[in-house]
RNA sequence: GGAACUAUAGCUCAGAUGGUUAGAGUACCACGUUGACAUCGUGGGGGUCACUGGUUCGAGUCCAGUUAGUUCCACCA
């Protein structure tokens, strides 16, 4: 063994991966100024939570968007990718009070406001760059110094400015209404932040006796008992024959001993229940309506805390769930519950708590949507934002064709605080862009700014354009927006794309990207969502430490298609891994044949095996171009991991060893390895958006020009070096190997060992099969190779194979079991036959000829003739072996 | 109650504008250490493309319906 070279025979990915990043951060390649003379090519981040740690998600998500970007930058567009975090209202506050909890055993309120924040801050400080460090380890190549955080001086700016306008406007207004309560977080929610689940639940059926009539009752059905004493009527609908005399008398409201009326109403549904609903409009968003419409009281029975107030009488103070045991039971006991059913029931639970949310009527801040949705629907519908793939479109515009307002305020600290004051003195309410001291109206110093801080995705959804230095006309603004793409799970196309477009059009009058790349979940092996509960997630960090980032990457972008789930699978790392080794040892391979290479020396002129890879070169550059292109990641993925493996490495570097090894012929050899570069580093190109370290690491082994792959121009297809002939001419010859050791492994013949073959060609072919001798004689295991034409009898006692252009015979006598050959051969044929049945079928059918474009047509043609040729050749060998 | 998605080899998945002998990885079987790679090579078996209709010269691909599973939205007490 003489091998000298010290590059290792497994790739070991953590040093080279390390080396990298550092060396690509180093040179700066990521940060790209802007450059008005070129093509922008801008991504914003989906900001990760300060409180997050990197998950599979995350894993995806970045990857996708990091090989547009580099994909991006090797076109040589001016290229942005803006990293960040977000604050995370509500996620973060409810972190650091259990952190407080734990180890002070105080709460937010024992500290206050400002020194509550000062905590968060400190936190934020600590653990909140933990998420991007995590991010880096992926290989991802955001621009580090365009670094934002939703709480940042400018974005904060941002804040004030969207709110204030939108408050000018009258499109933000206060108002009290019927919110989503959670009595645990103890802050109102948006709809989106409740998430709905039907629990096991009862209806429980309750008499309400009618007043003035003896022993007459309505009787309700509620899943709500302990809301009872917030009632402030019954209603049916207007149309029951059995009510209709009902209406416009009262009832008494059980336990509360309170007169209360009948009313009619459309919203009753006859078939449901008993027909006749309590009514509570405090608690309960339809009942809430239907109050408005009959100018109902409303009665608040549950308070903030979860507890029944003192409007409930009695049941002050109680849970409201203990509440619920002991209205059943009071009701019971007066004989007034009819029966319990099991009814399975819709309960809103806090997205962030998962306790269940209560409905509750309580002033809040608002944003109206309507006016606001208008041009965020057109631009999605008239094709300027496009989403990939398509049918998430309908998915947006039916949610927001059902916009409800948007409920902004929560009860809570850490976040943007409303930019409200209130004068003490004169009672006025204004809202600024800069912090108040005195009342613009009566010059009061008494002010005092509202309580509240603002939803977390009213920040995020200004991120397109806030971190670009909006409200400010910056040049990053006008180059950068709208971005390109926005890529994101579908998960939160409500929460955050809806809002970035809605706010886009109303601050910037332009869409805040061109398309939205939706991409799915990253589930565990049985297909489950990867969750904390079930313990069934798996760290991304590990993968990278045990496999690498760029086999984690290509594996999660490969073998799934946009918008569709995926299942993370171990065995499809390794496989990937393997992918990685093999490509390192190809060009291992490569290096240690590389001595003395000269890329300007004279060489020889391509041979068919060196016009045949680059033709294939030409193809998959601009194939794998066009996949991406439209976003077709996994295929352009596929596509490399074809090209490599199965070209290149199967065939080419197997075809060009004799040149390679043969120091006699330098031109040739010269040649050969001049290919073996061109492709090889073609190749790296294209994959190295996919697997972008270890394809940096070959390539800067391999001769180059430039300091990095990562800033190397994308390769361009040459159409000059299609070669259509050539490829023919190699599948005839890979065919024919194919075939020599399909019927050497049938018969196991001389196992490892040369054998001699028959190759007789028709006359197309007969001049390559002649020139390239040696190709099949190397990757067929042949010695003596014998060429012929194809009208030449067969040789006797010979396997028979019959490709397209050639028969290809193996004279192995002795070895050949006649009756096994034979229905070998008969089993070939009968395929044939087959097929040449539906050939000729297609083939003498008016329709067909007359319908179907002529290509078509002769294709089958061309197919029919393949086929009675190879037919033919089947049916004479086996007569001959019949002879034996 | 709406809507979307999925259904292709034992398993996990690809199959753009309808025309391939329907593919890959993995698993399985046989053979193989020829100077990149056993994290490898060569060969093989394995699919009525969920079902029923329809459109078409032609359907895994388009349309309608059925079944099964997943998900999202929705105020039925």
């Amino acid at each position: 063994m003489e091998e000298e070279n010290n590059i290792p025979k497994v790739y070991d990915p953590a040093e080279v991966e390390k080396k990298w990043y550092a060396y690509w951060i180093e040179h700066g390649y990521f940060h790209q100024p802007v450059d008005r003379s070129r093509k922008p090519f801008s991504v914003v981040i989906p900001p990760p939570n300060i409180t997050g740690k990197l998950h599979m998600g995350h894993a995806l998500d970045n990857t996708l968007q990091d090989i547009l970007v580099r994909w991006h930058r090797m076109m040589g567009d001016n290229t942005c990718w803006l990293p960040g975090y977000d604050h995370a209202g509500l996620a973060t506050q409810i972190k650091v009070e259990e952190e407080l909890k734990k180890k002070e055993g105080l709460t937010r309120y024992d500290l206050g406001r400002e020194e509550f924040l000062k905590r968060v801050w400190k936190w934020k400080e600590e653990y909140g760059d933990r998420i991007v460090t995590q991010l880096k380890s992926l290989g991802i190549s955001c621009d580090w110094d365009r670094q934002r955080f939703t709480m940042d001086e400018g974005l904060s700016r941002a804040v004030r400015e969207a709110f204030v306008s939108l408050y000018e406007k009258g499109l933000i207004y206060k108002g009290t209404r019927i919110i989503n309560w959670c009595v645990n977080c103890r802050t109102a929610l948006s709809d989106v932040e409740v998430e709905h689940q039907d629990d096991d639940g009862h209806l429980w059926y309750v008499k309400y006796p009618i007043e003035g009539e003896k022993d007459r009752y309505l009787t309700i059905a509620t899943s709500r008992p302990e809301t009872i004493p917030g009632d402030t009527a019954v209603a049916v609908n207007p149309d029951d024959d059995r009510y209709k005399d009902l209406v416009g008398k009262q009832v008494r409201l059980p336990i509360m001993d309170r007169l209360i009326p009948i009313v009619a109403d459309e919203y009753v549904d006859v078939k449901f229940g008993t027909g006749a609903v309590k009514i509570t409009p405090a608690h309960d968003p339809n009942d809430y309506e239907v109050g408005q419409r009959q100018k109902l009281d409303s009665i608040t029975v549950i308070g903030l805390d979860g507890k029944m107030t003192k409007e409930s009488g009695r049941y002050e103070g109680q849970d409201r769930y203990e509440c619920r045991k002991n209205i059943v039971k009071d009701l019971d006991d007066l004989g007034l519950l009819v029966k319990i059913e099991d009814a399975p029931h819709a309960v809103g639970h806090c997205q962030r708590c998962h306790h269940v949310v209560e409905p509750l009527i309580s002033t809040q801040w608002f944003v109206k949507m309507k006016p606001l949705v208008k041009a965020a629907v057109e631009c999605v519908e008239d094709g300027r934002v496009e989403f990939v793939p398509n049918r998430f479109t309908k998915t947006y515009t039916t949610w927001m064709d059902n916009i409800h307002d948007w409920c902004i305020s929560r009860q809570i600290w850490w976040g943007h605080r409303i930019p409200v004051w209130y004068c003490d003195d004169c009672g006025a309410q204004m809202a600024s862009r800069t912090d108040l001291t005195e009342c613009p109206k009566c010059h009061s110093k008494h002010i005092h700014q509202d309580e509240d801080a603002l939803d977390t995705w009213f920040s995020s959804g200004l991120w397109p354009f806030s971190t670009f230095g909006w409200p400010d006309k910056t040049d990053e603004l006008k180059q950068f927006y709208p971005t390109s793409v926005l890529v994101t799970g579908y998960d939160i196309i409500f929460f955050w794309v809806a809002r970035m477009i809605t706010l886009g059009m109303e601050f910037m009058k332009d869409i805040p990207f061109h398309h939205v790349f939706i991409h799915g979940l990253v589930r565990d092996e049985q297909g489950r969502k990867m969750s904390k509960s079930l313990g069934n997630g798996i760290d991304p960090l590990e993968v990278v430490d045990k496999y690498g980032a760029d086999t984690l990457r290509f594996m999660l972008i490969t073998g799934n298609t946009p918008g569709n789930d995926m299942r993370f699978y171990w065995n499809r790392i390794e496989a990937t891994r393997n992918f990685a080794n093999k490509i390192w040892n190809a060009s291992r391979f490569a290096l240690m044949n590389l001595d003395g290479y000269d890329a300007k020396a004279k060489r020889a002129p391509f041979t068919l095996a060196d016009q045949w890879i680059l033709s294939r070169l030409q193809h998959t550059i601009k194939d794998v171009t066009s996949f991406l292109e439209r976003f077709e990641l996994g295929e352009a993925g596929r596509l490399i991991y074809d090209f490599i493996w199965g070209e290149v490495c199967d065939w080419y570097i197997e075809l060009i060893k004799p040149r390679l090894y043969n120091k006699e012929n330098p031109e040739e050899r010269a040649t050969a390895q001049y290919v073996l570069c061109k492709v090889l580093g073609d190749a790296m190109k294209l994959l190295h958006p996919y697997m972008p370290f270890i394809t940096e690491e070959i390539w800067q082994h391999l001769p180059h020009e430039g300091s990095s792959i990562m800033i190397a121009p994308w390769p361009v297809a040459d159409e000059a070096l299609m070669n259509d002939d050539v490829e023919a001419s190699m599948t005839v010859m890979m065919d024919a190997i194919k075939a020599i050791r399909n019927m050497r492994a049938e018969v196991n013949a001389a196992p490892g060992k040369k054998a001699p073959a028959i190759i007789l060609a028709d006359e197309t072919f007969r001049p390559v099969f002649e020139a390239h001798k040696e190709y099949v004689q190397r990757l067929g295991t042949v010695d003596t190779l014998t060429l012929g034409d194809s009208r030449d009898a067969a040789p006797e006692n010979a396997m028979t194979a019959v490709v397209n252009g050639a028969k290809v015979y193996l004279p192995l006598k002795g070895l050949i079991d006649v009756e096994k050959e034979l229905a070998r051969l008969q089993k070939e044929a009968d395929g044939a036959a087959r097929e040449l049945k539906r050939v000729e079928g297609k083939l003498s059918n008016e329709n067909f000829l007359s319908k179907a474009p002529e290509a078509v047509v002769e294709k089958e043609r061309t197919k029919k003739t393949e086929i009675e040729t190879r037919l033919n050749g089947l049916n004479e060998q086996m007569e001959q072996l019949r002879k034996l």
